[in-house]
DNA sequence: GACTAATGACTGACTGGTCAGTAAGTTAAA
DNA sequence: TTTAACTTACTGACCAGTCAGTCATTAGTC
């Protein structure tokens, strides 16, 4: 009774005002609301009110957590887009050589297919010039992440015979571009109207099926002279 | 000496002070600087007052040929990504197939490797919850056009045994997610140093040869059970 | 267990700077 | 002289960031 009519006497919705949380469940809480609020509406049109409306905590209370706004959205990115990759690094490589590729193929299109990864894309490409670090990171932490494994995969399936002769790098890079790619255009409805692209499951078939054609041993081989060897 | 000293009382580094010009060439100067800025600090960090001096124009100006902020990024970014595809549609198709598709990927490669590509891309993308009649204009125009472009001549590369049998339209997915994924990453220094990425005519090799095994008539055939022929 | 003092997490009204858009004034051209 | 292209000075809405105040929680005392 007590407690109930102290809280009906505010107006606000929030439920937990002035309640104290351990500091990573508030900071965790504002980083979330921050994700949902500049998806919504990108870097510039995004109020901080809006994100401690979303958070359910006064705008004031971000500012004990991120010094200020592009620190909060440079936190948001750089947390959101960390996926736990080192299970697959550490996988045991002694297994089936087409099998492992596959799984890394899977794993890395089930990562780019969620719904957050174009809109952390969006994002992160929409404020380059301001943010050339975040461009970095995301280079780093997805595309040449990705990209090593699905090479260092391909030059097993090579020795194994699976796949003809080929240098592994541009390999990769064609894949990784293929899905990379694909992932966006799913993305985008537009797009995906226009030329019927089908469920996640059914892009990535065509998108592999398309990728060991042109690596099949039966294929004319990919290995050019210039071969840069430094 | 009187003009000359009319405009050394400014500090402006502007040369054509209060002179005249036609609507249409003003209009232009407007829209040239506005991409100038925007490229530079994108949509909602560029001021007016920026576009104006770029221009050589004041700020006032530009509301006399746009009717605020907004009409004008959008208009710039229309202009800027029209190009002349027109005199590739209505080429004659009766040459050479292969040569044909030669032409066209080419002339592909080369828009969305000049410079101003990746910078539309980005100021496009960056916006898209704010202006969604941007992307469909961009997914109209860039990405559908050229895909239809491309399926038309690989269908006739297929109907003279250049290409083994596939479906064209998925084909023509896969060679656009290479293209313009590749273009993207050549704009990204990062990227590129890390996974020594070529000058753009080695790139274009690399892609098209990995294409063309895809499609090799000896390569296992891409076409599956579910042909979607409606 | 009950009462009090101290703490610091949290709040939200306020401020100061910024800048899109406007309107009145100015000048070149017809 | 008239017209309209162009300029300049101005305005007011907007919002990131601040800070004095509040109150739930905890530690200390009896």
């Amino acid at each position: 009774m007590t407690d109930s009519s102290v809280n009906a006497a505010h107006s606000t919705i929030r439920s937990d005002v002035r309640t104290r949380r351990p500091a990573e469940e508030r900071e965790a809480q504002i980083i979330e609301a921050a994700f949902t609020a500049f998806a919504a509406d990108g870097l510039d049109e995004t109020r901080l009110e809006d994100i401690a409306r979303i958070a359910g905590v006064a705008k004031g209370t971000i500012y004990l957590y991120f010094p200020n706004k592009e620190a909060l959205f440079r936190e948001m990115i750089r947390r959101t887009l960390v996926v736990r990759l080192d299970s697959l690094e550490q996988a045991p490589r002694n297994a089936n050589a087409l099998a492992h590729f596959n799984r890394i193929v899977k794993t890395y299109w089930q990562y780019v297919c969620e719904p957050d990864f174009p809109v952390l894309y969006r994002l992160v490409t929409g404020v380059l010039p301001r943010f050339p670090e975040l461009s970095e990171f995301f280079a780093e932490r997805v595309s040449l992440r990705w990209q090593r494994l699905l090479q260092s995969s391909i030059d097993a399936c090579v020795r194994d015979g699976v796949f003809g002769a080929t240098q592994a790098p541009q390999s990769a890079r064609m894949l990784h571009a293929l899905l990379m790619q694909h992932a966006l255009m799913r993305a985008n409805p537009t797009l995906c109207n226009a030329i019927g692209l089908q469920d996640a499951d059914a892009v990535l078939d065509r998108v592999l099926r398309f990728f060991m054609a042109a690596l099949h041993p039966n294929a004319p081989p990919l290995i050019t002279t210039d071969v840069s060897t430094h």
